[in-house]
Order: C-alpha cells, then structure tokens, then sequence
DNA sequence: CTACATGCAAACCCTTTGCAGGCTG
DNA sequence: CAGCCTGCAAAGGGTTTGCATGTAG
C-alpha cells in the first residue's frame, strides 16, 4: 500500500471518527487534494468535482477543504494577488516551485534546509514549530512560450 | 548615508519621474513600509497614518502600496487565515520569523539557503527568480505568556 | 491647465454562514 | 429520527474602483 493511500485510510477512518459521512462528493475532494501535488484552488477543486458531480457547489468545496484543514491534512498557501490555494500533498511542511508566469505550483522533495531551524531558535529565542520555502520562477512551459514570442 | 535612506532617495527619484507626485501622506504610508522590518497591514498602516494625517483614507493607503508593488518595493506576506502584510523592508527576498500566537512577523537577517537555487534550476529545467522563506514558531513574548497561563 | 492625489461610496471577489430539505445509519 | 451533508442565497471581510473634487507644477 503506498504511503498516499496509507493516509488516505488514516484520515477515513479519522473523518468517520468524528462523526463525518464520507458523501462521494467528498471523496472526491478529498482525492484531489490528499497526495496530490498539484495544488488548486477553491474554484478548481469545484471545477474539476462537476465533471463527476454537476450538481456540486462552491459552498460543499470550502465546507469540505475546512474540515480538511481542521485536522491538519490541507494548509493553505497564498500566491501575492492570486486566491488561496490548498495543498494537502504531504500533510507537512515542504518546499515548493511556483512558476511566476502561469501560476502552477509544483512540490520540490529534496531541498532540505538543514540546521537552519536550530541555529534560528537558538539565535531568536523563538520556539521553531514549521517552515515553508517557495520558490519563485519561470517553468520550462512558460520560457517556451517566451522564447516563442520573442 | 544609510542603505535605507539610500533607497527611499532613489525611490523617490523613481516615483518623480513616473509623474508621481510625493503628498506628505504619501511619504508617510512610503517611509512606513521601505527599511522597516514590521510588516504592517493595510488597516494597520492607515492606523498609524491617520495619527498625523486624520483625513487619511484607507483607499489612499492601498493605492500608494500598489504603486509600490508595482514598483517591486514591496511584496505581499499572507499568512494562514490572515489578510495581508506589507513588507517593504529591503526590497528583495529574505527569510521572515511568524509568531503563530501573536502573528508578529520578523526578519531574519542571515539564513542563508545557499546553492539551493541553482540546483533546483538544474534539476527542474526553472528559471529561478526568488524565493520565500518563512519559519513558523512561538516568539519569547508568547512563550512566557503560555508558562504564566499554565 | 493638465495630470496626479484624495475621500467617499459603491462595486468586487472570494470565502463563510444560515437555512430548509435530503439522506444515511 | 438524530445528525450530518447538500445547494442555494445572503452575508461578510478585505481590497479595488469610479467619480467628483482638490492641488501641485
């Protein structure tokens, strides 16, 4: 069983805990956003649910990514300008590249950022709890689409 | 001279000749934002605004902050749940501490994250153009608070 | 006189909430 | 039949815009 569907069971089982009814509405939701790396928005995540479910609206979409975020298996994360979009891909902390031309926003698995963590607490005082290191660039796709416009 | 009245003097330069006119509340939201390492929000710097200028409206505030953006003297910090913070501290990226109690936002000086840019361009075909790194932690203030509280 | 800056209020966008009805266990 | 889930519509909060009025150069 692979680690994605180790915690999708995980949270399943949690959701039923807690008295939750997994809908097929919400499965869906939740699919697209638990192990997957590509990171959507609110408005996306409506989209692409219609094409199985039409009758779905924007407002079952939130309730759902809430209660997702709740138990800390989805954190948002803010584009300057853009909407927030939801990244449930690991349920932890990890970098991520963000193309500045078309927006996606790609997860990075390496680029471990060491002992900074430590050496910051020790220097600050602060208790150290999580980090988040984005990226900013342009992808492969979008310096074709320059390159071709040039 | 110092490197932030370096920068304001050539911020300045720039706005004039964009046709830009610098009003006194204008240099106030500026001096508010370049070289300070608070990260304000725009309720917050309208606050302060309107100490010396009462007629200061909040509309004001955003569009001399988007001039700014635009300018990229400025960038937008969202953190989970809240609204934006402004941060015009040195004009280009660098490392923030997030009290995730009191929400305070610092920066961090050093937290140098080394080659990290040029491998990732390497192994992800990226151009990288900047990046963004927040760590999340309790701050002294707050910790302090807690042992009292417990 | 031209063009930018201002305050106000309305518009706007995205997100959240309230509610009545539906469905599951 | 209690309690969650749904869609709809309305409310909400923060940001942006339009407009008439100021004001600097």
């Amino acid at each position: 069983m692979s680690l994605t569907e180790r915690r999708l069971n995980n949270l399943i089982c949690r959701l039923r805990e807690d008295g939750h009814r997994l809908t097929p509405q919400r499965m869906a939701v939740i699919k697209m956003l638990i192990g997957n790396t590509e990171h959507l928005t609110a408005e996306q995540i409506h989209e692409r649910v219609k094409v199985d479910f039409p009758m779905t609206s924007l407002a079952t979409v939130y309730k759902t990514v809430s209660v997702l975020k709740e138990m800390h298996e989805v954190q948002e994360i803010s584009v300057d300008g853009e909407g927030k979009h939801f990244d449930g891909a690991t349920g932890h902390p990890h970098p991520h590249l963000i193309c500045t031309s078309c927006r996606r926003i790609e997860d990075i698995d390496f680029a471990d950022i060491g002992p900074l963590p430590s050496e910051i607490a020790e220097q600050t005082g602060y208790r150290i709890e999580g980090h988040r290191l984005d990226f900013f660039g342009v992808c492969p796709a979008c310096q074709e689409e320059e390159a071709r416009n040039s």
